[in-house]
DNA sequence: CTCTTTGTAACTATACTTGTTACAGATATG
DNA sequence: CATATCTGTAACAAGTATAGTTACAAAGAG
């Protein structure tokens, strides 16, 4: 289980506090849809809450509502608020800098990632998590 | 030393082959300047050629070059031929079917990282080999 | 005060990536 | 043919990230 399924985790958690309105949503319920347990779906809030997603209340009848409304979540904001690697990583260790090859082209893999992550930022700002939860229940209909 | 730099390695190799024109190229040098074991560059090369981008040549004398023109190498290509991870995971346990979201929501994922991984894809395919060249020779010029 | 629920720390298990050693197989040269 | 060189690949060790789990402090409703 090393590969970073938080994006999709999110999506799911975002859906489902999505499909409860105003209702404060607790994190054992969630974990039960996403199968897992309720400690990861409460780390998960806490990113989205530092983002500004979702807010959350502590303590008896508490839980976790959206702080938007789902138009307004686009999937690029989801991306950002939890922590994924790059789509790819830049050399572990220094490439040596004797070589004319080595000592140029970090910098040409550092932009070139970046422009990578612009594009798929844009890509995913297309989408809302109302797209995903039409298309969600388009799937099941 | 976990995050998948695959990609970052075979762009830095293949610029070594591409200077090197029609010589071959042996793991060694090439390892000296990526920095690291000359099993990881051969490892790398294995996939390359694979996927068709390079030959080589066993025994002394021996070595890897380009088997195409570095214009005809797309970073699109380099990027299929090592087995970078996807952009972003889909859930590692499948999700509850009893619950709705949980029903629908991996097709959704499913398409949505399909959809993601060909528009990296594109973006790198405007890129090639040739222009990572030019761009490491400006870079330190 | 009591019960419920979040927030978070700490630990474990697992998996992936890289680094390293070792060796079989191929090939140029004498 | 013998030898030296280089690739290809298996096997293993080490480091690190993710997910899962337990435990508990803090907050808040009744």
């Amino acid at each position: 289980m090393a590969a970073n399924s938080q994006f999709s985790m999110a999506v799911h958690v975002l859906t489902m506090l999505a499909r409860a309105g105003d209702d404060n949503v607790k994190s054992d319920y969630i974990a039960a849809s996403v199968n897992t347990n309720p400690v990861v779906i409460r780390r998960i809030l806490s990113q989205l809450n530092a983002a500004g997603l979702v807010s959350s209340q502590t303590g008896a009848f508490g839980g976790t509502r959206l702080a938007k409304p789902p138009a307004e979540i686009s999937l690029c904001s989801i991306y950002k608020a939890v922590s994924c690697g790059e789509v790819f990583a830049l050399h572990a260790k220094s490439p040596n800098q004797d070589c004319p090859v080595g000592r140029g082209i970090e910098s040409v893999l550092c932009n070139l990632q970046k422009e990578i992550e612009k594009s798929v930022g844009e890509k995913l700002g297309q989408y809302s998590l109302a797209t995903v939860i039409e298309m969600v229940s388009v799937a099941h209909a």
